[in-house]
DNA sequence: CAAATATATCAATTAATCATGATATATGGA
DNA sequence: TCCATATATCATGATTAATTGATATATTTG
């Protein structure tokens, strides 16, 4: 991922309701979750959602897919994936232990 | 980590200045760098600079340490790795898959 | 085609953030 | 103690972002 698109993806998760937003459909998964669902869930107004939706969407962390009346949208696990790698490009000056602890994070026990 | 800390180092990412100088400190590692030098390589103002690596060490993302007159800055790697953590909290909803391509991109050759 | 449901867009107000000039604090050396 | 160097803080104007009410678009159902 280039810098740009890093800058878009952090400043898209920098807000509380798209933070929300994102780590529910992380936690949801492959069944992802409509529009509407999403608002309800975080008891957040339709339109705002609705701009949130965009923002995550134009940086790359989400996408969804029209299922009827509904939007149905799924988190991108490659956004994620892709600012990391940009985070941490050349990391670490030669000190493997220094990015270990971050790599140990992420076995996630799914 | 937790959500507040979260988003305060998300926010604290998003902007392109502190942005590099993260990854600058990433990249020069355990040696870190002297807060003017990060001035100078970055071609940022000396006052803005200040109050950028300021954002970052509230964020949890860097940390300082006084050297006579100077004030040398290192990356916090257990920041980005908290965060990591954070995001992706119960993820996948029971698809390992989902999450695996976020963890290759992790295992940095350093 | 009309009504209902689900989501998106628009315009306007309010709020937050950024860079900057000026100045203050801290350290080291003469 | 006085000066120079390195960094931090303050106040302000300018840009940018967030929320909201109103409205528009798209889809299904009758």
């Amino acid at each position: 991922m280039d810098k740009k698109q890093s800058l878009d993806a952090l400043a898209a998760l920098s807000q509380e309701t798209r933070l929300d937003v994102f780590r529910l459909l992380v936690q949801v998964g492959r069944q992802g979750l409509p529009a509407g669902e999403i608002g309800e869930r975080l008891g957040v107004r339709q339109n705002t959602m609705s701009a949130n939706l965009a923002i995550l969407t134009q940086a790359g962390l989400i996408h969804s897919v029209r299922e009827g009346r509904s939007i149905r949208y799924f988190a991108n696990m490659d956004g994620v994936s892709g600012l990391l790698g940009f985070l941490m490009e050349n990391c670490c000056g030669g000190a493997p232990e220094l990015c270990q602890p971050v790599i140990a994070k992420l076995t996630c026990a799914c």
